[in-house]
DNA sequence: CCTACCGATCGGTAGG
DNA sequence: CCTACCGATCGGTAGG
């Protein structure tokens, strides 16, 4: 171990060239092959260090399931009306698509070719924190800080909209992501009219 | 030619099948053969309507490219502040989105996996809608009628906002198209808090 | 519209 | 970590 720098392992740098991969080509157009050149090795040697594709695509949808769970978990513990929680998980959400594009974008667009039963244990988790999030939303709703709507259109709108950051944004170029995020949570709190 | 409903062609059948496979499974994982079961026939025959895969996915984008084209004319050539536009904008995308989910979501998520020249050229209409975009967007700024900020983010988050509701809008089903509406312009216009 | 088939490529294994 | 290879499947063609 370097004094300096946490080794990487080499399944570490495999599932960062994957991640770079699938948001490029998508899950099912990347080959191993493509992989195995990705990281200098023949693609049956990637077998030494993981033991399938889906176990790539696993390890990414449910670390970054478990992340954003974690920060709800905070969130929901601490003290702040709902339109502050509501707030705090957008930027949440932001930094996480700017800090960590290409593994939230597989988390977010391929995590539905996971193969049973994979599949409905992630969306289980994922129906968890969708549900935690709109009782945070119902709740502003019903002490009047939050508009009135359907709490699903609100959960749903205010998730897509930052699906653009991590197929966009290239962070320090032109940018930087301070700036992007103080404009999206204001976008999104306050609305694009003034 | 039925004197009540235009007759389909074999090949919109074809297409409209494929368009609903490319939401489900993406492009990449939709193989001729579950094309051609879609549509009762063998593979080969499919190339009896459709001379590649790829150019059901080349007519998905381009047809979509030119519907959202024609609405941005229409929009540009009518009276109204920028901020009337915008929303007139708004309201073509939620329309799209709900009215003709699949194809729209091929048309935004699957565009990557045409090949050269196709890709450039559809990246090229891509580009000019955005643009014409932003410039009612800036000057909807400069009149001070929508809050300054970046007008590519504003322009990135307001198109992103819409991309959940072609993987999760059932048409009629509990939530009417016309509340998605309503809720989703008065959000993004207005903002989420009051 | 089908049967039969093409070469290429897929994810993955055996064996060293 | 490699070479060699597996059966399956890919998009697509030939020929009728």
């Amino acid at each position: 171990m370097s004094p300096k720098t946490q080794k990487k392992t080499k399944k570490q740098i495999i599932q960062e060239a994957a991640v770079r991969l699938f948001r490029d080509k998508g899950y099912s157009a990347t080959s191993m092959r493509d992989l195995a050149d990705a990281v200098n090795l023949k693609a049956s040697s990637l077998y030494n260090h993981i033991s399938s594709k889906e176990e790539i695509l696993k390890d990414i949808c449910f670390e970054n399931a478990h992340r954003f769970l974690d920060g709800m978990k905070e969130v929901e513990s601490l003290p702040g009306t709902p339109a502050e929680k509501v707030e705090a998980l957008l930027r949440l959400h932001i930094r996480a698509a700017t800090g960590d594009a290409a593994s939230v974008m597989a988390f977010n667009d391929e995590w539905r070719h996971l193969a049973e039963p994979l599949l409905s244990e992630f969306m289980a988790l994922r129906r968890d924190y969708e549900r935690r999030f709109m009782a945070i939303l119902k709740s502003g709703m019903q002490s009047g800080q939050i508009q009135d709507m359907e709490p699903v259109v609100a959960l749903h709108t205010l998730f897509s909209s930052m699906r653009w950051l991590y197929d966009w944004f290239q962070p320090g170029k032109k940018l930087s992501s301070e700036k992007v995020e103080e404009d999206m949570v204001r976008m999104v709190m306050k609305g694009l009219v003034k």
